[in-house]
DNA sequence: GCATCAATTGACTTTTACGTAAATATTGTT
DNA sequence: AACAATATTTACGTAAAAGTCAATTGATGC
């Protein structure tokens, strides 16, 4: 695995623009290091961007998503903090479950139309 | 069944004001019927709202949204034409699969993380 | 050492999806 | 018919998530 990725290589990777990995890095969600003033991207920078771009694909929010990605970072050490933290966790997996459904219905009916559309092609191939 | 909804009653069912119901008529996603100037929901209006509110859940576009809502309607007649809503409908599909496929593994991450947090609180359980 | 090419910074702009407010109209009730 | 409660229309405002542009500032190759 390479040691860093500068910021183009990433952009061209994931289809973004630079813009967009530097708003993430205002925003704190991520913290490449620096040579200078140039970015350097580490493996797990890029790991992070790549979690930070499936949950855009889900719909979340920056601000939701930084939520969850805090999450993967080291569990806090007093019991309080962690109870809570584990009520946080199962609010996404609740929301997470509940796009799930909405998907599953979504393509219940997108399956019907397709279905109907290949019904009509069938009599269109018969009437003509 | 009732016959007819108002856009208040609309909004506290669904918890959206009456200006994001508007504006969906606006973008031509619902088409309620009107006595006079008000507006009135038909069942019908009132189960594409609930559609039009799944794919917000889902992180779609009002675009998007719109797109996926004129498939439901009568498939058109002309086979050209219903080829080319198949291959639209596939593709919504495979969005649909690769959010999927972005959940499950967001689920899986936060599970991991809900494991680790039991682990450090039981360790906390021992040394206190 | 100088050109050039990529990267950074900062400011301003754009798009989407509504929010908000003011003025007007409608409806149901008494 | 009057009046309060709703509804509508029009217009302007706003927050989020970048896009765009300009001015610099390194980095690199020769």
């Amino acid at each position: 695995m390479r040691e860093f990725y500068t910021i183009t290589e990433l952009t061209r990777e994931f289809d973004i623009s630079t813009r967009t990995i530097r708003f993430y890095e205002d925003e704190g969600l991520i913290r490449p290091v620096r040579r200078g003033r140039t970015r350097l991207f580490r493996p797990s920078d890029r790991h992070l961007l790549k979690q930070i771009l499936r949950g855009k694909r889900l719909g979340f929010s920056i601000a939701e998503i930084n939520e969850i990605v805090q999450m993967y970072k080291e569990p806090p050490g007093e019991a309080g903090q962690l109870r809570l933290m584990m009520k946080r966790v199962e609010e996404k997996r609740a929301m997470l479950r509940q796009k799930r459904k909405d998907i599953e219905e979504t393509l219940a009916e997108l399956d019907a139309v397709d279905e109907s559309c290949i019904e009509r092609l069938a009599e269109l191939g018969v009437n003509t």
